[in-house]
RNA sequence: GCCUCGGUAGCUCAGUCGGUAGAGCAGGGGACUGAAAAUCCCCGUGUCGGUGGUUCGAUUCCGCCCCGAGGCA
């Protein structure tokens, strides 16, 4: 057991790109600091969504308390609002027990709720606004939407692509109900004393250890679990089968894509979120990079470092 | 052996009526405030198979050679 010092306020971030062995690192971690793990995962969250998304074993949950997996139905929405919801108190307590709590996953943008007072315009998804703005946007063109934008929000207009409707369609939602994106002004000091840390396998090696995982999930059954959620009522409309390994396979249940096709798919649809969640983390103020090392090297590492 | 069609970016191919070339995909870079494994934006110099010839100038036309696919013997 390693001594404790002055820790407070101070969580362990472990980020990075999917496939660069985060788990196996924050377990050595968190067995070395006799403490918990708060994954940061937008699909570890989801029941039944456990090959595709690489979840912790059972094994691995049942010697080191995680947190965040698990929490949501199939057929449910979650957003970083629910995310921050459940994951903030559960940082605090774990800080109150005098132990360092790890942040470990893949998801910037879940980490970032945690570490700074987003506040999202407090506004909650709004289904129907949603929807509607879609259709429209598929009728009339991405633009008739992005110039409704502009007429209530012109500022907020200004920094988003025309054809990014996702986020056009979310600043007329908050519009919707009242203010404005654009007036949203949230001081983003960390509300923690965080190390951040991630571990920087070479491009290549990384889509090597990629397209060999993605082998491995089929390997393990990945299509039989598509199959039991599809059973189960899951469809391609729920949010949790826009995954990565999920839609895929489906497409392939479907008979739109033979299994070869879905597979190089997945590894191609991984590759670009593997590059896409490097570049997010680049933002992210003194992450440590780590050369790749078996993890109990890398996780008495960062324990000298802290 | 003869005939035909190909050989252009990592891959699939377009194109230049002769003025050294461009798409998709791959790949790279970036954005990211309640869908984030989502969504979106930007980036294309390569002995135009080789070699001679014609020409002010050839990847483009002509000859020969090499490689691949098909056809006839």
């Amino acid at each position: 057991m390693v001594q404790k010092n002055s820790i407070d306020n101070k969580i362990i971030i472990i980020c990075g790109p999917t496939a660069s062995n985060k788990s196996a690192l924050s377990m050595e971690l968190a067995k070395l600091l006799d403490t918990e793990i708060i994954s940061a995962d937008s699909l570890n969250v989801y029941k039944k969504l456990d090959i595709g998304t690489a979840k912790p074993s059972k094994t691995d949950r049942e010697t080191i308390r995680h947190h965040l997996i698990d929490v949501a139905d199939p057929d449910k929405t979650f957003s970083v609002g629910d995310y921050r919801e459940i994951a903030l108190p559960i940082v605090k307590r774990i800080i109150s027990e005098n132990k360092i709590p790890i942040i470990c996953g893949g998801t910037g943008f879940y980490i970032n709720s945690i570490l700074y007072n987003y506040s999202y315009g407090n506004i909650n998804a709004d289904l129907n606004v949603r929807s509607k703005y879609l259709e429209l946007a598929k009728e009339k063109g991405n633009l008739y939407v992005y110039n409704i934008l502009k007429e209530k929000d012109n500022v907020s207009a200004e920094k988003l692509h025309f054809n990014d409707v996702k986020r056009v369609v979310r600043a007329l939602e908050i519009c919707e109900n009242g203010t404005k994106k654009s007036e949203i002004i949230d001081e983003l000091i960390p509300n923690f004393n965080y190390c951040a840390f991630s571990i920087d396998f070479d491009r290549d090696e990384l889509y090597n250890r990629i397209n060999k995982r993605v082998d491995l999930m089929i390997e393990s059954g990945l299509v039989n679990e598509v199959q039991s959620l599809i059973e189960s009522g899951i469809t391609i409309d729920n949010q949790c089968m826009q995954g990565i390994g999920y839609k895929e396979i489906y497409g392939y249940l479907n008979g739109e894509l033979s299994l070869s096709e879905a597979v190089n798919l997945i590894k191609l649809n991984t590759r670009h979120y593997a590059k896409r969640q490097i570049t997010f983390f680049k933002k992210l103020p003194d992450l440590v990079y780590l050369k790749p090392d078996d993890p109990k090297i890398l996780a008495r590492r960062i324990i000298d470092l802290l």
